[in-house]
DNA sequence: CGGTTTTGACCCGCGC
DNA sequence: GCGCGGGTCAAAACCG
């Protein structure tokens, strides 16, 4: 089904991709020149989750193909240990779960199969600092263009997707809340990709091949009133300026957006790399 | 019947 | 060099 997609990496390095496109994206995004210029480590806060991905390095990595990272921390109302993931209007196809040392919760990992070929993979966790955050990262392909409609696949999915429709039923919770995190990653001599570069200006990002990345954003862009934030972003201040997150108020078109998703809940936090440092907001 | 979930095994990078 | 941890594969089971 998704051969398409793993034929993009050799099986000798599958896993590999994946993680080193992690790390490679984490070069990128906190290389930039504001950001890597004496930034300071990520707090180390409820943000840990968040850290290792948004703020590690390796630039031995060298560059291959673009990955885009996206984590979404949310809230979950109750503390249902069997909480599936949020829907985000795609359709996502479990392929694997492991329990992560140090968290008490396992971290599923999920492909997209809104199509054939799609780049897209999320991991779903609980956060181990705060059991009622759910902390979902995306991440896909720099030239891999995402299913064109979401809201079609996620009706379908809705249909299909046991995983889907469960998500959306727990996001669907009132009061719970999403922080949302998202990252791009590029290979190092794109330093200066004009698409990458979107990802730093919410506003340019509606690229078709990002296309789901702005979406992402804009789906996750509402602010929330999350534990972690408030206390690493807030609190920390200037530490949580280089988690490369931000947080940005959601605006009519993201309602317009979120009301296709339906299953965000109010709030939502979401965490961007950018040179500027995170904003809170709550709603 | 097609697609998804579950779960054990395998692979690989990293740290010690 | 070895062990650990994380990510993915793949087969079987499950579900609508």
């Amino acid at each position: 089904m998704d051969s398409t997609f793993f034929n993009s990496s050799n099986s000798n390095s599958r896993s590999k991709q994946f993680m080193s496109d992690q790390e490679e994206n984490d070069n990128t995004t906190s290389s930039t020149p504001e950001n890597s210029s004496g930034s300071p480590p990520p707090p180390s806060t409820n943000f840990s989750d968040f850290s290792k991905i948004t703020s590690t390095s390796s630039p031995k990595k060298s560059a291959r193909r673009a990955i885009q990272k996206r984590v979404v921390s949310i809230p979950i109302k109750g503390d249902n240990s069997n909480t599936p993931p949020p829907s985000d209007s795609w359709a996502w196809r479990k392929y694997g779960q492991k329990p992560i040392k140090g968290s008490p919760y396992p971290r599923g990992y999920y492909r997209c199969s809104s199509s054939k070929g799609c780049p897209a993979r999320k991991q779903v966790e609980r956060s181990r600092v705060d059991p009622s955050m759910l902390v979902i990262t995306y991440s896909s392909e720099h030239n891999h263009p995402w299913p064109a409609s979401r809201n079609h696949h996620n009706h379908h999915q809705s249909n299909s997707s046991s995983s889907a429709a469960a998500a959306a039923a727990v996001t669907n919770k009132p009061g719970s809340a999403k922080t949302v995190a998202l990252e791009a990653q590029q290979p190092e001599h794109q330093d200066h990709d004009p698409t990458f570069a979107d990802l730093n200006d919410e506003s340019l990002i509606t690229h078709d091949e990002f296309g789901w990345f702005a979406d992402m954003e804009t789906t996750s862009s509402t602010v929330l009133e999350s534990p972690i934030f408030t206390e690493s972003g807030c609190a920390g201040g200037a530490d949580s300026a280089d988690m490369a997150a931000m947080v940005f108020p959601m605006g009519e078109e993201d309602e317009s957006l979120f009301a296709d998703l339906g299953e965000l809940p109010e709030c939502s936090l979401v965490f961007r790399h950018r040179e500027v440092g995170p904003q809170v907001q709550i709603c």
